[in-house]
DNA sequence: AACCATATTGTAACCAGTTACGTAAATAGA
DNA sequence: TCTATTTACGTAACTGGTTACAATATGGTT
C-alpha cells in the first residue's frame, strides 16, 4: 500500500520530509502534554539565546542557517509569548538584540529535562535501528560538500551518453 | 559556526529538513542541465501514473501519503505543461482520472536514465557514509509503530520526577 | 562634512504543503 | 422513490518557510 517506500531512493527527499514531520509533531505533543506553550520551531532559537547571550535577528539566522525573515517570524511568536525581549542596540541602531525574559528562562528550565529525554530517545531509535544519525548526517554533508549530487550524476550520465554531449558540459561546469 | 550541528539530536528535524531540501535543489538543477522542464515534486506522482495507470485524485493522494489539496496543485501544474491530462470517470462522475499524455510519457523515457543514475548517487552516498538509509529509515518508522516517541520520552519523564509528581501527571494521562 | 556602499530590519509576494469547509455525485435505507 | 450519509473534488485560509525589495542606520572615502 505505501507506494513511497516501493520507490526507494528516488523518493528519498519524501522520506526525510515524513521522518520530520513525525519528529516536530510529537515534539510538540510532549510539550502539550507537559504543559508547555511551547512550538518545536522554537527550540534552536531558544538555545542558541540562553547559551549567547542578547543576539540580533540577522546573527541567529546566520548561525541557524535560515533566513532572516524567518527568525523575525519565530522572534515576534515568542515576544508575543512573552518568551523573549527586544531592544534596539545601544551601540547600533539598525540592530535589535533578543533576549530570552525571566518567563522564557523559566520555560527553559521545565524544558532541559524533556530535551534531554528526547535527544537520547531519538539517538537510541536510529541507533537501534542500526546507526548513529548524527554522525551519518555529517559525514554525508561532509562528503556533499566535495562533489555535489549534480556533479556526481551528471558525471555517471556522461559516461553513459559519450555519444550526444551537448548542453550538459556547461551546466556542470557552471557549479 | 554551524550551531544546528552542536546542538546534536535535539535538532534532528532541522537536520532532515536540510537534507531533504539539498536533495531537491539538486534534483531541480539536475533536470534543468539535461534541459528538462521537470519539478521534483512531480516525480512520484508521474511514476505512479506511469506504473498505475489513470488514477483519480485521491486515490493518488492516499498512495503517496499526502492530501488530495496537494495532488490537486501538482496535477494542475502538470496538466498546465502538457504532461497529463484529465477526464471525468464515465462509470463515477465525482472522480477526475489523471494519465500521462503522450508528451508525459515521452518526458518519463529522459526522466529514466537520470532516475536511474540519481538514486544510485544517493543510494552510494549514504552507504559509503556508513548505512543503508532505506532500511534504516524503514526500521525507525517500524519501531515508532510500536511505540511512539511520545510514549517513550513520557514514561522516562515519569521514572524520573517519580520524587516531585506535581502536574506532569495529569497532562500525560490526559494524552 | 557630504556621499556612497553596505548591513540590518521589515514587508510583500510566493511556494508547498496543511486543515477546514462547501458542493456535487453516488450510495444506502426507509 | 425519497432522503440521508458518505465520498470526491475544489477552494479558502493558514503555516512555515523562501526570495525580492524597500527603508533606515552605519561606516568609510573624499
Amino acid at each position: 500500500m505505501d507506494y513511497i517506500e516501493k520507490l526507494g531512493a528516488l523518493v528519498l527527499d519524501h522520506r526525510f520530509k515524513r521522518m520530520m514531520n513525525r519528529l516536530l509533531s510529537e515534539s510538540e505533543r510532549i510539550y502539550k502534554a507537559r504543559g508547555l506553550d511551547f512550538k518545536p520551531r522554537w527550540a534552536s532559537t531558544t538555545l542558541l539565546l540562553s547559551q549567547e547571550g542578547p543576539l540580533s535577528i540577522s546573527e541567529i539566522a546566520s548561525r541557524l542557517r535560515v533566513t532572516h525573515p524567518a527568525i523575525i517570524k519565530i522572534a515576534s511568536d515568542m515576544e508575543q509569548r512573552g518568551l523573549v525581549s527586544a531592544e534596539v542596540d545601544p551601540i547600533d541602531g539598525r540592530k535589535r538584540l533578543l533576549r530570552l525574559s525571566p518567563q522564557g528562562k523559566s520555560t527553559l528550565q521545565k524544558l532541559q529535562p524533556i530535551w534531554r529525554e528526547l535527544a537520547a530517545v531519538q539517538e537510541e531509535l536510529f541507533r537501534t535501528a542500526g546507526c548513529d544519525i548524527l554522525l551519518l548526517l555529517g559525514r554525508v554533508e561532509q562528503e556533499l560538500e566535495e562533489q555535489s549530487i549534480l556533479q556526481r550524476v551528471l558525471l555517471r550520465l556522461e559516461g553513459e551518453d559519450s555519444t550526444h554531449e551537448t548542453q550538459e558540459r556547461e551546466a556542470e561546469n557552471g557549479s
